[in-house]
DNA sequence: CGAGCGCTTGACATAGGTCAACTACTGTGG
DNA sequence: CCACAGTAGTTGACCTATGTCAAGCGCTCG
């Protein structure tokens, strides 16, 4: 599928999957035209950088769908994944001229990008879209908040619960309420990926699943899709604390 | 000194020691008159708890003077602070009903607090509050980001190492551009509090101030003022990556 | 078929946690 | 003024969860 034919695809605002949760959730139809200015789509493969730390950044953007990573680093390699950033999330800081992160597509990706300068005039002049971006801002406050326990203080086992928890909660809202027995997903990161959101080595992050599948809170189908077979007993294994 | 007389101390935003970098920072006149009718001073002594999460939150605040913590904890009593509050930070969210986390003074404090309600329409009605607002929510999530690389990666040398920096920039700052070299501040934390933040345990903290101590990248003076003769040098020692 | 990647598993090392004793203060009551 | 109890912090001995290093498996791609 060749970039143009996304654009058409999701060219449309009204289409978008994203429209109800986004930046734009609260706008109307004049400012969903005015929008519609600014903005263009851009496509990334799994693994892809889509912005590097220190980058001059002239866009800010939707995630359409996919999953994208946040992560710092130290100058001896040590990174960390300090957000995930699913269908939806917001990428990019209005106000700032450089980027303060790397973002890396995990898999697959579609971003509604819009002209950095307008849009910025446009957060001063419409509190439908200001107001929609401080909420949005709160709410990853909060989850950074609750991730920082879960760095600061769960072990390795209740990191990895949680992770799952976590995958498993924002899938079903994306597929909308479906059946809670019986969960079952796919994970969108790799084990390194993994590693680097919490805080662990790839061997740890492997052992720990293979001891929660030894344990039957999780069985696998190959490496990526997990099978839940009983929610409850999942989060009791995450050690609660979790949310996002 | 009593309620009343700090209330007459702080009383008039003009002479308010946070008033360019609080939430009303770009308040104007009118503006101020108007938050003066919302608003109210409160004093906390050091321990005394401000918030219980869960609690129904009928205010939110700036602190004024002081420093507090944000809490959240897991059933075990296993708990993590996940955000320190300075001089001019802003507690309680808008749109928000119930507590999120535990807010703690951790010195004597003075909060100067507004009505929930009437604060919450300024917000809507104000665009010089909500922009600030949008800011300074924005400046904590880089800051809690940057605490997610501490506490995900670093060593417990390179935890404490860099609390110290942030907590000397922070002093200095509040103190004005003092002199940079043989830099002298007061810890504001406990052992506890330091180990809470760090997610680390008590005894760990205090070994490794030791340690600094016998490399002599510290001095210590009783066991809360700290002297750092070389900055760079704990700058080093806190591995980078630091901020708030 | 071989190379490379993502993942798992094992053997071993170590940073940091746990438990316990001890010091140094600080305030309280006799 | 002393005895005492209660905090905050330090230090030591030991333990364990997690990291490190290394080998190997099972894909996919060329």
């Amino acid at each position: 599928m060749s970039i143009t034919d996304r654009t058409l695809h999701f060219g449309s605002c009204s289409a978008c999957p994203i429209r109800k949760q986004a930046v734009c959730a609260h706008c109307g139809r004049e400012e969903l035209r005015q929008l519609d200015t600014m903005k263009y789509y851009r496509n990334f493969e799994a693994g892809q950088p889509i912005v590097w730390s220190g980058d001059r950044m002239n866009f800010v953007a939707s995630i359409v769908s996919g999953v994208a990573s946040l992560t710092q680093s130290m100058e001896d390699g040590r990174t960390q994944i300090v957000g995930l950033l699913l269908p939806s999330d917001f990428v990019g800081r209005p106000g700032r001229e450089f980027a303060e992160y790397n973002v890396t597509a995990k898999t697959d990706l579609v971003m509604c990008c819009f002209h950095k300068k307008p849009f910025e005039e446009m957060v001063r002049s419409t509190p439908a879209i200001a107001q929609r971006l401080l909420e949005m801002t709160l709410d990853e406050l909060d989850a950074a908040r609750a991730w920082m326990l879960l760095l600061g203080r769960k072990t390795a086992r209740e990191k990895i619960a949680s992770l799952l928890v976590i995958i498993a909660q924002r899938t079903l809202k994306l597929e909308g309420a479906n059946s809670r027995a019986n969960l079952e997903f796919d994970l969108p990161l790799t084990r390194e990926a993994m590693a680097d959101y919490l805080g662990l080595t790839i061997e740890t992050v492997s052992r720990q699943i293979s001891m929660l599948k030894k344990a039957n809170v999780i069985l696998l189908e190959g490496t990526r899709r997990i099978r839940v077979p009983d929610f409850p007993r999942l989060m009791v294994e995450a050690g609660s604390g979790a949310s996002v």
